[in-house]
DNA sequence: CGAGCCATACCAACCGGTTGGTATTGACGA
DNA sequence: TCGTCAATACCAACCGGTTGGTATGGCTCG
C-alpha cells in the first residue's frame, strides 16, 4: 500500500536505515547519536523524527531492515542448488566464508552488534535482534535438518546446529574486531566446516 | 565507623574496577556512564578522575584487571591436573560450560563486550581486548598442541583451534543475550566439545 | 488547499571532565 | 613515642559541550 505506485526514490527513510547500518556497525548503537544517523544519511533531525519516534525506534525498523536485506541475500545465494542437503549446509558455510571481504564494518552483524549493548535496557531491540538471528537461522533447520536424517546423524538437533552455525559467526566477528581483519573469521568458518564434515561422516 | 585504624581492604580504584565489570556487562561500554560507575561503587566522580585519567583509560585498565581475574580463576580451575593433553582440553571445555550460571552478566566475556563497540573508535581499548583474548586463548595452546601430536591430527594448529574456541564462546555469550538465558550458550560448549571429540576421533 | 514530507531553530537533561579543597597515610627526625 | 609534613586518596560543586527530542513553519504534489 505504502510504496505502490510511488516512485523508487530512495527516500529519507530508506537513507536513514542504510545509514544504521553502517554507522552503527562502525561506531556501535550506543556510541552513535542521532546526529551521526542524519549526516551520514545527508538528512536533517526533523526527518528522522518525521519517520521514527525515537532512536530506540529506528534501532528496531534498523533490525528488521537488516532482515530483509539478509533473507534476500541468503534466498537469491547459489548453494539451494545442490540436491545433498548436506552440501547445501556446507554450501552456505561456504558462502558465508566468502562474504569475509573487506573492512569489519562491511562484513559484521548489525543485530548481534546491537543486541550486545541493549539486551537489557531495551527490550524491543532485544527482541528485533533475536528473531533475526533466529530467523535466519530458521532457514538452515530444513536443510540441516534433511541432512541429519539422510546421514542418520542422532543425538543433535537441527535447531541447535543451526543456532550453533550462528553462534561460531558472532563470535568470529568479535574476534575480527578484536585483530583488526576477517583473517580469523575465516578461520573460525574453517573449523565450522570441519565440524560438519566430522559430524556428518562419523555416522554414514 | 566508616574506616578503621588499618587501612582499607577495598580502595576506590578497585571498587571501580569491580564496578565496571559489572555494569558495562549489562549496559555496554558506550551506554555506562562515569557517574553510572561512581554510583556503583560508592565512590564520587574527583575519587574516578584521581584513579582515572579518563572513561577511556579506565576501560583499559578494566580489560587488564580482568586478564588478572580470569587468569587467576582458569590457572586453579581443575582441569589441570589430567595426564592426557586431550583430558586437559576438553576439562577446560567442560569448566567453560559450568561457568554458564546465573544471569546474563554475570558469565560473559567483559572484553568482548568492549572490544565489540569501541575496535573503531579507541586502538588503546581494542588492543587491551585483543591482548586478553589471545593471552588467554595462549594458555591453551600447550596442551592443546601437545594433544594434536599425541594423536597425530594433521592440518589444524594448536593456535587456531585454540581461538576458535574463544570465537565459539564469544558467540554463545551473543546468543545468550539474544535469548535472555544461558541455556543456548552451553547448547554452543556441548557442540564446541563435540568438535574437539571428532577431531580427536577419542573417548566420547 | 490539505496532507504528507522535511528543514530550521531551539531546549532541558545529561555527559565527561575540571576545580579547589579536605581527609588520610606513611616516612622521618627528635 | 610523638610531632611534622608532604604525598596520596578522596570529595562536592561546577562547567561547557553534547544528546535525544520538540515546536513550528515551509515545500511539494495530488
Amino acid at each position: 500500500m505504502r510504496k505502490s505506485a510511488t516512485p523508487p526514490r530512495e527516500t529519507a527513510k530508506t537513507k536513514l536505515l542504510n545509514a544504521a547500518l553502517t554507522v552503527v556497525r562502525t561506531k556501535g548503537y550506543s556510541a552513535t547519536t542521532v546526529d551521526d544517523l542524519c549526516a551520514a544519511a545527508g538528512v536533517t533531525k526533523g526527518a528522522f523524527f518525521h519517520h521514527f519516534a525515537s532512536k530506540e525506534d529506528l534501532a528496531v525498523a534498523a533490525a528488521n531492515y537488516w532482515s530483509e536485506i539478509t533473507g534476500a541475500l541468503f534466498a537469491s545465494a547459489p548453494y539451494h542448488v545442490h540436491k545433498d542437503p548436506l552440501d547445501r549446509v556446507l554450501g552456505y558455510i561456504d558462502f558465508r566464508g566468502a562474504l569475509l571481504l573487506g573492512e569489519v564494518p562491511e562484513f559484521t552483524c548489525l543485530v548481534g552488534t546491537m543486541v550486545q549493548e541493549t539486551y537489557d535496557t531495551s527490550p524491543a531491540i532485544r527482541a528485533a535482534c533475536e528473531a533475526s538471528i533466529s530467523g535466519h537461522a530458521a532457514t538452515l533447520e530444513a536443510d540441516i535438518g534433511a541432512a541429519l536424517k539422510a546421514y542418520g546423524v542422532k543425538n543433535v538437533t537441527a535447531q541447535s546446529l543451526a543456532l550453533y552455525t550462528q553462534a561460531v559467526l558472532q563470535g568470529a566477528f568479535i574476534l575480527a574486531k578484536a585483530k583488526g581483519g576477517p583473517a580469523i573469521a575465516a578461520d573460525s568458518v574453517a573449523h565450522l566446516r570441519r565440524y560438519f564434515e566430522l559430524l556428518f561422516k562419523s555416522k554414514s
